[in-house]
DNA sequence: CACCAAATTTAGTCTAACCTAAATATTGAT
DNA sequence: ATCAATATTTAGGTTAGACTAAATTTGGTG
């Protein structure tokens, strides 16, 4: 029914629908950079995609754009396909964790319906990637997940690691290397107001791993409240 | 190493080294009726490719291209590609027979080595796609394979399928309802001088099957000598 | 051996998506 | 409230790969 989007429309789509769960409107220098191409060719682009019919954009000079329910639809499509394939890789071709961003990115523009479903019906129905991103169900729903920022968090409190933004293969080796994955539990240690770094003691590991804002910026956790001792 | 081929170029090497196969050199008309594009868009194309460091094909004017050896290597790739995917699908993610082939020409594209080399492992290292056409080897030989057509046998003459040339989902369908896959043995009952049919007897299959020549042509077999009777 | 049909090439357009450089709008600090 | 810094848009250009229409080459046949 629908398709003969391009590649690059799929592209700025996915990365607008990224760009507007954390904030109101993406601009057009967010979309830039996180697509690798000039503020420029954002205006075209995003021009022409608030003029095609129906609009998948909703635009307003100077001041960025929001997905239309349509543009959402599409956005959510290729989402579903890459963090699919990301499973996918990571379960069924032994991929680590830093390896299946970058061939999702290549693979989630050009499967079919079939192959979505093929690569569902072996992974079973799943609901979160392997850095622990929600995947839309197959009508589309983005399963409820951890909104809780690391960077949040304060001495003594404890909670599970949910989920780790990927994009920076070398930052998901890091985290890897020290246990700071998908239902890792953890205690804040400390906290440095200075430059905000973060000790953690992650379950199960001996030592505790020291992280910086940057990194703590893209890690999501859900709290466990310590027992009360009265 | 060399990437930074566009989709399109891959195509067309593709495309020339199954045309070169069966002849020698390939025109522009029969390049233009594979890839579906006009003629006057291929001799846009070979000219470039001919005029490229190093060139991947050879060209002279009006009468068509083969390619070089950077070519062909490039050609072999892709192939590589497209069997090993074929393959994958049929055998991992259970595709059919006839649904293979379209979801390979657009995989083909884009998979990493890393990609190839891990469904390589999953596979076996394997030497046939589900159509029986051989699989190129990591280092792009070809093996050896049938190039006797099952258009050339007459009857009481028997042999096996070896691969039957993929393209055409509907003949795939219909081959595969009558028992013609790879390793089927067969014995010709019956051929028609007038319109080239062929009646073939499938073994374990309760009745005949005739073929016309438009079908036998895509089917190439190995003999099988039959018993001398003295 | 000349001519016609088929094949091929040339010439000129078009679209998608990118770019740079220059112009303009917004915003935050004084 | 102004102005400089930043963000955004406009204008114009490039590349890849396709297209149509017109010109040319080739090759087979009378």
């Amino acid at each position: 029914m629908r398709d003969e989007l391009t590649h690059a429309v799929e592209d700025y789509l996915k990365i607008i629908y990224d760009l507007t769960q954390s904030q109101g409107r993406a601009s057009t220098t967010q979309i830039a950079t996180a697509l690798e191409v000039t503020p420029a060719s954002v205006t075209g682009m995003i021009k022409k995609l608030a003029a095609t019919c129906p609009p998948l954009l909703e635009y307003q000079r100077h001041r960025g754009v929001v997905l239309t329910p349509e543009g959402e639809k599409i956005a959510l499509e290729i989402i579903r396909h890459h963090r699919l394939l990301e499973l996918f890789l990571y379960e069924t071709l032994g991929y680590s964790w830093d390896e299946v961003d970058a061939e999702a990115d290549r693979l989630e523009h050009v499967i079919s319906e079939e192959f979505e479903s093929r690569i569902t019906a072996v992974l079973g129905d799943p609901t979160h990637d392997p850095h622990g991103d929600p995947i839309p169900s197959p009508d589309l729903e983005m399963p409820s997940h951890a909104t809780l920022c690391l960077r949040e968090l304060r001495p003594k409190q404890s909670g599970t690691i949910q989920r780790v933004r990927d994009g920076d293969a070398e930052l998901l080796r890091f985290l890897h290397a020290h246990g700071v994955v998908p239902q890792a539990g953890f205690t804040v240690l400390a906290y440095e107001p200075f430059d905000g770094n973060l000790t953690l003691q992650i379950e199960g590991r001996p030592a505790p791993v020291v992280l910086g804002p940057r990194v703590t910026r893209q890690i999501f956790v859900e709290r466990i409240e310590e027992e009360q001792i009265p």
